[in-house]
DNA sequence: AAAATATAGTTTATGTTTAAAATATTTAAC
DNA sequence: GTTAAATATTTTAAACATAAACTATATTTT
């Protein structure tokens, strides 16, 4: 997306929420919409905005993605490397889709694939020298990125949100079994 | 994704969560995950979790999609239409991609396009009387889950939670431009 | 008015993601 | 010990999504 469509969007989506705020001109008496629908809109707009901000960055900097650095980031914390299932489970996306993500950093000589003692379905997936000293720099600049987006709180306020979603997530946690 | 990996996600991404939480654990005297990070990866995790329930919900209940949704969304409010312009502004999408959606949802008799007066090369996109009742019974459900998802916050949370998601929009709309 | 530029929408090629089917292997049941 | 069920991964088909090229029409410049 150009810059141009990115301002344009940021614009609308404004608009968007403008409306939404502007629900009691509408003469009804009771709000139409919600609160939480307002809030799911904002919530919806900042995750969106940060992460399209980060693939920015990712593909400007290092010419990466957010899938790809996301595996990379699962795997650093793992010396000893994570079956496919497992990094599927982690990153909340299907195991079809970590086939190809891992092809890909395989090609590029960041992470290798490691048979299992003991069980020739799976393998293990591991950084390589290479893939770890570059995730090292890749995870630094990200940092960076994300306490820039937050910079505008105060640390009270970081908080009081982490907890505030923090029950949100419990209770949608709760619905799924 | 079906239900068994969704919990498995889920209990993973917890996993995730507690694992950084526990940083503190690796002796390093300042936080090597900084709260910042955390909360990222907490509304990230909040999003993409009431997102999934949505998509799913939309799948099961109606056989649609999300993005199919958020345009019959868009056209609700817009009696007179859209055009296939501002539609693609208005999603955060590129206009190819209208297009195709757009396609679908003429295929199944929800929405029609209809020519401007005075400029041949645009349309207008407009819900049908199918389309206008189909929606309405949507977004009703709709707006059910998303009160439901955050039904666990008191009035005053969800007005926080909304304040304090505007400064970090705001601030993150000025390094657009 | 003709030429240049801009706008609206579609098409094309490529890549991502999902759900579901397929393959191979392991574990459990009998 | 053979069959049945479960597990790990890959493959496949469909829905999105993007960028860039293309067609058609409008607008502006000269």
């Amino acid at each position: 997306m150009k810059n141009d469509q990115i301002i344009a969007n940021v614009e609308n989506n404004l608009d968007l929420e403008a409306r939404l705020n502007d629900s009691s001109s509408n003469g009804t008496a009771h709000s139409e919409h919600p609160q939480e629908l307002r809030l799911w809109l904002r919530l919806l707009t900042c995750t969106q905005l940060i992460e399209k901000h980060i693939r920015t960055e990712l593909r400007v900097q290092f010419d990466t993605t957010l899938p790809r650095f996301d595996l990379l980031s699962q795997l650093e914390r793992s010396p000893d490397g994570l079956k496919m299932n497992e990094l599927s489970r982690r990153m909340m996306v299907t195991s079809g889709n970590i086939t190809g993500i891992t092809d890909q950093l395989v090609t590029e000589g960041l992470v290798e694939r490691i048979t299992v003692d003991g069980d020739r379905r799976a393998y293990r997936v591991r950084l390589t020298a290479e893939g770890r000293t570059l995730f090292a720099e890749m995870a630094h600049q990200h940092e960076l990125w994300i306490v820039q987006a937050f910079a505008t709180l105060k640390d009270i306020d970081i908080a009081t949100l982490y907890k505030l979603l923090g029950s949100v997530k419990q209770h949608s946690l709760k619905d799924i079994p």
